[in-house]
DNA sequence: ACTTGACTCTCCCCCAAGGGCAGGCCTTAT
DNA sequence: ATAAGGCCTGCCCTTGGGGGAGAGTCAAGT
């Protein structure tokens, strides 16, 4: 039997463009080709190995390497050496491609949730904070270089954060240029390390507001909150926290009109 | 600030020639291009881009997307769609790949077996035979066409296939043209379909040889087999059963030498 | 024998995301 | 002034083909 490559296009489900192209790579040549027209005609043979380089094509194998595996080997079991190598690269691509997925994943998520919140206009409100284990960066300077020491932080930490970024903040009064504060994320464990802290930062009784806004407008919002304390009667402790639920992003800066941070201050009384 | 290439190169590392690229996409267009020299310099919003950029980019975003992306969205949130398209993209990547590590996993365990095998003598042992669940397909033809009915079967079953291929023969003679057998698998579980039986097939007491060698001369080792169950006073039942250990594979024929086949034959007394 | 329609040939350009190199111009420091 | 190192454009290369142009071929019907 003897197919023209049309023929054999539809025997192998290999389109003719990939046919001379095998051809001309000497992967898969015609049995015969007519020294005058030029015509290709293929045979059984060419049949048996293109049915072969199908497989290892559906096994990611590039053509190169499937010419020198067809080529060097007569038996499967010489393919073992190249199977496990294939397989390795596949399965490192399945683990990068899990980690890109996972993070695409947390990113959804975040811009998710802070999309709901955004409709929403924010009351102080009392809640009770549980404890969690923290990182924290202590920083002296600006406010504005709170998002370096996230950034910096969020490096460190990488895969064990598990929460959103937060600002300590100690002093009792506002300081321009010298403010004393912490940088932390929550996370799930993690060790002392390069002048990160770790800890548990205690929880309790706690007066809260959301803040939509850019940060230069934060004072507002304080304002409200120690109205509010001042009214019932509480005590408020330091430091006072900012969660910065949705601020500049990873990818924009994004509008700081849609910033969210919440504000937590732990009371007594 | 105004940067050369070769800094803002080492500032995003990102190479010389991906910024020339992303420029002539006019993806990152630098701030400011001398007009005589051609010279590119790059500013602090150009950086911001790029780090936009290069985390799109680990998101795995063509150049194209990234540009649109980037283009037409201001905030992150505008980005969801994007994201879980590509989500979903990654996604059955990781499928696909999946799927391909376990076809390589099966194939790799399948030749290591059969290697192991291949150094060994055999002699006729007697075992228990488990019953088991097959699917089978029973034909009528010549022995060599039980490939044909393997690889039908094998396509039909998939993923269900739990064993290696073997064949039922209901002849208590040999027979050239007209022989009646049936090609089955052993799997998990499958209906009934297209002339395809699924039931339990019996197991037993049982005479057994691994015969190495090519198919053409298994009537060796059914004369050994069936001089044994003589001996013995056993009387044989039908169908007697070969299981197909090593044949020609997937991909490349092999050596017939190497072939592996246990023929089996349940025995009474 | 001729025509016609379907096949097939080679050759060239295109995709993505750059890498590598050649030949020439530019900047900067000494 | 000169040298070293930076930067420019332009061209070819990679993978695995897709698309099309223009020309030649094959097989069947008339």
């Amino acid at each position: 039997m003897r197919f023209s490559i049309g023929e054999f296009s539809r025997m192998t489900s290999l389109s003719i463009k990939s046919l001379r192209l095998y051809h001309e790579k000497e992967l898969l040549v015609p049995a015969e080709v007519d020294k005058f027209t030029g015509y290709r005609y293929y045979n059984e043979a060419n049949y048996e190995r293109a049915k072969a380089i199908k497989i290892l094509k559906a096994f990611d194998f590039t053509l190169a390497e499937i010419k020198d595996m067809l080529d060097e080997c007569a038996d499967e079991s010489e393919l073992l050496p190249q199977l496990e190598n294939k397989l390795h690269e596949i399965d490192s691509k399945i683990r990068r491609y899990r980690e890109i997925s996972s993070a695409i994943q947390e990113l959804i998520h975040y811009q998710r949730e802070s999309l709901m919140m955004n409709n929403k206009e924010f009351e102080v409100e009392e809640k009770e904070l549980e404890t969690i284990l923290i990182a924290g960066y202590r920083m002296k300077g600006k406010y504005q270089d709170v998002g370096k020491g996230i950034s910096l932080l969020y490096q460190k930490m990488g895969r064990q954060i598990n929460g959103k970024a937060m600002a300590l903040y100690y002093d009792a009064e506002y300081k321009e240029d010298d403010a004393d504060f912490e940088v932390c994320f929550p996370i799930r464990k993690g060790k002392d390390e390069d002048g990160i802290s770790v800890r548990e930062l205690r929880g309790g009784k706690c007066v809260a507001l959301i803040h939509k806004g850019p940060y230069e407008i934060l004072g507002d919002s304080y304002k409200r909150i120690f109205a509010y304390i001042h009214d019932k009667g509480y005590w408020p402790l330091l430091p006072s926290r900012e969660v910065y639920i949705k601020g500049p992003g990873w990818i924009f800066k994004g509008n700081p009109k849609n910033y969210l941070t919440e504000i937590q201050i732990l009371v007594e009384g």
